[in-house]
DNA sequence: CCTCGATCGATACACTGTATTGCACAATAC
DNA sequence: GTATTGTGCAATACAGTGTATCGATCGAGG
């Protein structure tokens, strides 16, 4: 009406339907950061197997190919993953004086952080982890037993380290996939039951397996937490009998 | 010539043309431990990476279909190849009467298998091991803490167990890891220097780490083995010392 | 000899990571 | 002012993945 243009004459009009740029439609800045976080929020959402770069970027409104301007690799953005994951681990790291309570806390925050992110246990471990917090990471444990007394030399500190992230790695997959298994169950023990009972049973019943069958009888299942505490202390007490007095 | 055939004739001689019948080109029976072995086989010289349902499939004369009668998805064949290292590691156990000796024996040869199967760190705790030779794993493991004289009651045996599983899976993880970036670098550690030297070096010249700059100039790096024992050592001696006397 | 049921191959589909190509714009040179 | 250059993005393309579906072909049973 008031322009009196009708959208019959469709050849002239068209230049109206474009009421948008015809690229760069806001192009969104996006830097490294932005892209982990789209990332882990996926991953964190629906699994590791859901982080495609296709749906990294549009989740950021972004095409597929974009990203590689701020990543060469897959690999790349699965390093960054886990390297803000440290980050979360080792900021606000408390600085005790005790070199037992440091390693407990990082291995206590370590446990959590991958209870919040499912997919971190599954990236532990599998190459090597030199991002700057993970370096964080390493400087805290070694800082702790390089001021603690009775540790023969840099070497011994680096045992005792390299023994504790051995079995954090460990616990904390053990632990993701208990998290895991309990989950796919509905959080009822009866699936579980049904899913692999009779598979269970089955081999249990062949003999070949008495020690287990008494566990599986007798045991009572601590929580993940007993657990991870208790293999913690294990080593920690290992490491210390080993102190020069 | 001697027959007098010519191809001219391709009609009635096409029939000479199929000496294999038109199916079925020797079925080749196939069964499961065939194609987990050819799995592993390309596991082994190419990583897992180079498992895929296809290459298995014509590395065995079939197509990737046929697979399917045996399997029912591909995280069973993973399951099943990481069972078939179990076999390895578990054949020919040493059934000695000291429970750390036998302890220690299952560690070394999970890592000896590890060695000879760099994919297997890469599975190695990712999802419950509950195949038949994973059981017969365990139940060494457990059988060896049961008889031995100490453990007070399922409970505490379950806890040693967990964290000597713990503890393997990591330093297998943390080994496959450093054997990896050793052969990627060509077995020279000049061309490590250069690939994340600078990066390293400016790292550590950013003061943040002090602790870490230590470490790598005076540590002097034991080989993994060395390293792998003095971490089991810590954790027996912290099982032994929470033993009831 | 014929039919039925099982088995296997071919095809197809949605999806992956990434190389390449081409185009629309910004900034620069005259 | 126009012409040119360069840059960053999107679209396209490709080889490869796991797996569902569909026919054809074979053996066995009547």
């Amino acid at each position: 009406m008031t322009a009196g243009r009708d959208t019959t004459d469709d050849e002239p009009t068209l230049v109206w339907e474009r009421p948008e740029p015809p690229h760069r439609p806001a192009p969104s800045p996006l830097d490294r950061d932005r892209i982990v976080r789209a990332a882990i929020e996926l991953a964190d959402a629906d699994g590791l197997g859901a982080v495609s770069l296709r749906k990294v970027a549009t989740a950021l409104d972004a095409g597929p190919m974009r990203l590689y301007g701020y990543l060469s690799t897959k690999d790349e953005l699965l390093d960054l993953m886990v390297d803000m994951v440290y980050g979360e681990i080792t900021s606000s790291a408390p600085v005790g004086d005790d070199w037992r309570a440091t390693l407990r806390s990082l291995a206590h925050r370590t446990a959590q952080a991958a209870r919040r992110h499912e997919w971190f246990a599954d990236l532990l471990g599998g190459r090597p982890h030199i991002g700057p917090n993970a370096l964080a990471y390493m400087e805290a444990s070694f800082a702790a037993l390089d001021r603690a007394p009775g540790f023969a030399g840099i070497d011994a500190v680096m045992q005792a380290v390299s023994a504790v992230n051995a079995y954090v790695i460990g616990a904390v997959r053990s632990q993701t996939s208990e998290q895991r298994a309990e989950r796919a169950t509905g959080s009822d023990k009866q699936q579980w039951q049904t899913a692999y009972g009779p598979y269970m049973s089955r081999m249990l019943a062949t003999g070949r397996y008495p020690t287990l069958v008494k566990v599986f009888q007798d045991a009572t299942h601590p929580d993940a937490d007993t657990t991870f505490d208790a293999g913690l202390d294990y080593i920690l007490d290992g490491i210390a009998t080993h102190l020069s007095p």
